[in-house]
DNA sequence: TTTGGCACTCGAAGGATAAGAGTGCTAATT
DNA sequence: AATTAGCACTCTTATCCTTCGAGTGCCAAA
């Protein structure tokens, strides 16, 4: 074993034994825990040299070391070995994200329940965004006078509907006039491309007086625009508490005061996504600094999608501490991301 | 001024004074900061009488006092005086609830987050309780091979559907005909009278095969249970680990380990109108050891209805510190409450 | 019933000290 | 050149002690 792997070696066990204990690796404990053929002494040298490259910090003159955020680097790029789930953990989220009942709704909310029950961190899981999908069906209908249903079908089976207000004397015959001519206009139009005009001139044929058609259409707009809504399923919150890491009652409130911002972490989320531009089944792994959101500098934030149909999806993902164990949270978010995906197949075949 | 009356006047100044400074109350600063026409002496015999009424307690044997749990009831319930909200207020709140655009789910998380935002503390919105409202229109829409779609309208215009699967081989017609047949039996019918026998003998007469039949009927009546499920928007919890109250970490580890089962929370406010049954209007005051929910003994938890049309009506609350300024609290849950109210008269006119 | 006075209690804050884990460096060894 | 033993040095943590001050309870006088 040459020089530069014993050394590489020495990083993988402090990361190890740090993640395992919290407590400063210090040249000793290494030798006890681990059985490196030298001597302290020389693991003090690779300690220093490890240092040197930045790879490793002491919180104190005279202490031991801790895994730079660099160091996790490394570690998750070269070091890791990937481990598997025991069967025990795959019955516990199997069923919790079976009893799923019906909606897909269900499922995201459950999914991130077990993924934050099984990590003990905070799981996250986006709905799919649906903006580039398009629009297969559109339909308008009477519920009573002056309101009205507009259900849309998009590609992949996903139903999005909306309660809208319409005019109070406009007739079902009117409106199913309305309806058809938008649905025939828009289908298979992605959503992200429909715009007000779009829908004006698919109905420039009819014959309804434009003070009823403009409600109509600007309502069955926004219902179209809220479609592709963005809700996120935060859970886990309060295992942080939980953590030696945030045990400083400030970090933690920077922690959570940052998480009660949903939308902030899914907006972080869609970016980190654009610059790995839709490689799916990837990790995408920031480690404490890298992570741009404020308050989670000791955080490391591991995330991938899941599927819906082909060519849609969603995020699905946890946040913890710099400090975990990447291993097995990877095959964690793995399994439940396929119990994810299979679910949804089910849910929408 | 009666003896007794001066005690009362020192429990109020005790809790005032408690409540802004969250430091135990000594005899002293309470003459400095009231004007008690006494010497600390004679307070401090109308304090020893207080304690031994069981209104105030020490934490220690040489510390000021602070306010029992029965304290604060003896205060909330004859002692406080209700002051209203600035119009700095009053503008903060309105501007966030106006902004929630077209449903009611919108308007309901925005009045959490209000309330949570201007109190502090955490704010707690529940979706209407929907079980005793009846059926006013039920449609079943096909809108695939396989797939259809639930539509209800419920009273007061509540508006709630559901995909579900159906057999691939029905056709629209024989979905319409079961789908009349079932409106036509359930009309008005309560939620929680329908049950999967009604819906089978409300289809009697038709001509599909029961094969086809029971699918659609069980889907149907699935969607019928489900759309009085309960939604719970729980905000502002990383707001506790701000306060003083809960510097303690494991008092904060609890209380936000508690509160992450919204389903708990819910179930308490539930029991707890059972126990006030139905005077709506009016507020529900819970304190400290009042509160059966593990991790809430130092908090108050304070409820009350919403109103969707005039038998329908969900629950808005607090869930704070029992060191709270309560008539502040209260005032400011009234505003929610009242732009609340009138946010979903608008939206289901 | 109220008040001044006084002894007493107890927690919070501030040092001082000792223990222990770990480091870096030097000189010797392989 | 790489490794090792040894040792002086550093820095944190825990513990104990002291002091300080706010507050109490109670007694005797008004």
């Amino acid at each position: 074993m040459s020089v530069n792997d014993r050394k590489m070696k020495v990083l993988q066990a402090i990361v190890d034994d740090y993640v395992t204990t919290n407590e400063p690796v210090g040249s000793k404990s290494l030798i006890e825990r681990h059985n490196f053929p030298v001597s302290s002494a020389t693991l003090r040298n690779d300690m220093a040299e490890l240092e040197r490259m930045g790879l490793i910090e002491k919180p104190h003159t005279s202490a031991g070391r801790i895994p730079s955020d660099r160091g996790y680097r490394e570690y998750v790029d070269s070091l890791m070995t990937l481990d598997s789930l025991s069967d025990a953990e795959r019955i516990e989220i199997s069923g919790r994200i079976d009893e799923s009942v019906g909606e897909v709704r269900d499922l995201l909310k459950n999914a991130s329940a077990a993924l934050s029950e099984t990590t003990g961190y905070v799981s996250l899981v986006m709905t799919p965004k649906l903006a580039g999908s398009s629009l297969l069906q559109l339909k308008i209908l009477m519920i009573e006078p002056g309101k009205a249903l507009v259900v849309m079908v998009l590609s992949a089976g996903v139903v999005k509907d909306k309660v809208v207000r319409i005019p109070n004397f406009l007739t079902p015959d009117q409106l199913k006039e309305i309806s058809d001519s938008v649905e025939k206009s828009l289908n298979g139009k992605p959503l992200d491309e429909i715009t007000l005009v779009t829908l004006a001139t698919s109905v420039k044929e009819t014959k309804i007086p434009d003070s009823l058609l403009n409600q109509v259409l600007y309502e069955t707009y926004t219902a179209i625009k809220q479609a592709d809504r963005l809700d996120v399923y935060l859970d886990g919150e309060h295992n942080m508490l939980k953590l030696p890491d945030f045990s400083e009652l400030s970090r933690a409130r920077d922690l959570l005061g940052t998480l009660s911002h949903d939308g902030m972490v899914a907006g972080y989320v869609n970016e980190i996504e654009k610059e790995n531009h839709g490689s799916s089944d990837t990790y995408m792994i920031r480690i404490g600094q890298e992570i741009a959101l404020e308050g989670l500098e000791d955080c490391s934030f591991i995330t991938t999608t899941y599927k819906v149909g082909d060519s849609i999806s969603g995020n699905i993902g946890v946040i913890g501490p710099k400090r975990m164990d990447y291993s097995k949270v990877i095959s964690q978010i793995d399994f439940v991301r396929y119990k994810l995906n299979d679910g949804i197949k089910k849910l929408n075949s």
